[in-house]
DNA sequence: CGATCGTTTGATTACGTTCAATCGTTGTGG
DNA sequence: CCACAACGATTGAACGTAATCAAACGATCG
């Protein structure tokens, strides 16, 4: 495995917290792997058997309703690990997994993860700390959707896609526009109106490539008073 | 303490899963106590002292956006315990608590519940479940306000107030419909309007008393294809 | 009895969806 | 290499749901 793989599995809210040696010992055995797109990773309802670290590309967890809707929880990227939380307890995924660009993951088997686990009660506090940070996610998902209109999801969306905080800046959107639809709650159409509806506030969108005249700008407008963050 | 309290509190996903003698432990020194309503029990950006134990009534946790806003995104009851997830890392509340009827709550001091869950791995498998039971709630909380309209959730709601799976039933609505209404995503005005709108699906409101003449029929409106419970 | 709070009702507006057509890009097979 | 399908993205028009604004109603409590 790349050195340069290891900052990045370091770099988890799950693997961050315990020593570098110690996070060897868990993901030791397995090897990162490339997956295409569109490359389904599980099923929800199935038995979790493992989860996963994104090393590169994009993955989204998503469910699907009863009538056939699909629904986007999360898309996750690199330095992220997701369905850890799913494989206690031998349960089952709550949601759907698949590649929505081409990936390097990194595949956890559940059974040894948990077994080492109950080794050292130090992983578990580790594991919480993960599971805390997903918890305050989805707080902060549904808040989003109840409480912000269209255009204010994308504006969030894109400034959390820069380090910028003030002045100019370019970001790519990192895949197709329908899926970030999905993912902000909305149609694709209303996407493509509601990124019509920014240009007002300083954004030109060319294809996949956002330019901001402004970054601090639209931080007024999705009311970006973070600071519970940490 | 009641031993019909132990009861309660032994119902809870967080306890349900240890010992009683090790639940005892934990909890022993820490006396339930009684609340008016209304009465906030933390806010938002806090630091996580302790987390509660719902021994009667009801509790919301919601947050306040920067504009104003209210957001609920739970309102717990009897048997259902909230802030153990935050309590971890000397972190922070992520979302503010307050009483909405007279409560009986049990408090628990997280600097002593915490550094009893490093002595003892099992402990932290308890609160890894309860946090994954967290986790799944808000993740279906989120498809629910994707893809469900209001008369829907509200339906939602109502089945999962009572057990009762076909033919009729009545149930209580344990709080203000304001409140509810929060809960599900809408103005007060809207759950008016679609509770009206579920008459023609058997469904009568009188005060704080629904009626419901056939819930198997209530159930196929919210198609509660809830297949991956459990 | 009057005030207040929660709830309902009505009229209007706004936002996003839906349905439909078009345009552009990509990629593939002749 | 080009033509043509296939897909993603955009645009337009009509529609629907819930929000908003405003008023009236009802119950509860001092």
């Amino acid at each position: 495995m790349d050195p340069a793989d290891w900052e990045i599995i370091k770099s988890t809210p799950l693997f961050g917290a315990m020593a570098s040696q110690t996070a060897e010992q868990l993901v030791g055995s397995s090897l990162p792997r490339f997956y295409d797109k569109g490359v389904a990773l599980f099923h929800q309802g199935a038995p979790a058997t493992a989860f996963f670290i994104v090393l590169d590309g994009w993955v989204k967890i998503y469910r699907t309703t009863p009538d056939g809707l699909e629904v986007v929880l999360h898309v996750f990227r690199q330095g992220e690990t997701f369905a850890e939380a799913a494989i206690f307890l031998g349960g089952r995924y709550p949601a759907s997994a698949e590649t929505v660009t081409p990936s390097r993951l990194l595949k956890v088997d559940g059974e040894t993860f948990r077994s080492r686990i109950e080794e050292r009660p130090v992983l578990a506090m580790s594991m919480l700390a993960s599971a805390s940070y997903q918890l305050k996610f989805l707080v902060e998902q549904i808040e989003q959707i109840k409480v912000r209109s269209a255009p204010q999801r994308i504006a969030d969306f894109i400034v959390r896609m820069t380090r910028v905080r003030q002045g100019p800046a370019v970001i790519e959107l990192p895949f197709e526009k329908g899926l970030l639809a999905n993912r902000l709650g909305m149609k694709p159409e209303s996407l493509s109106r509601a990124l019509q509806q920014l240009r007002a506030r300083g954004v030109s969108v060319e294809r996949g490539t956002v330019k901001i005249v402004d970054v601090r700008q639209l931080l007024d407008f999705v009311e970006y008073a973070n600071e519970d963050d940490e």
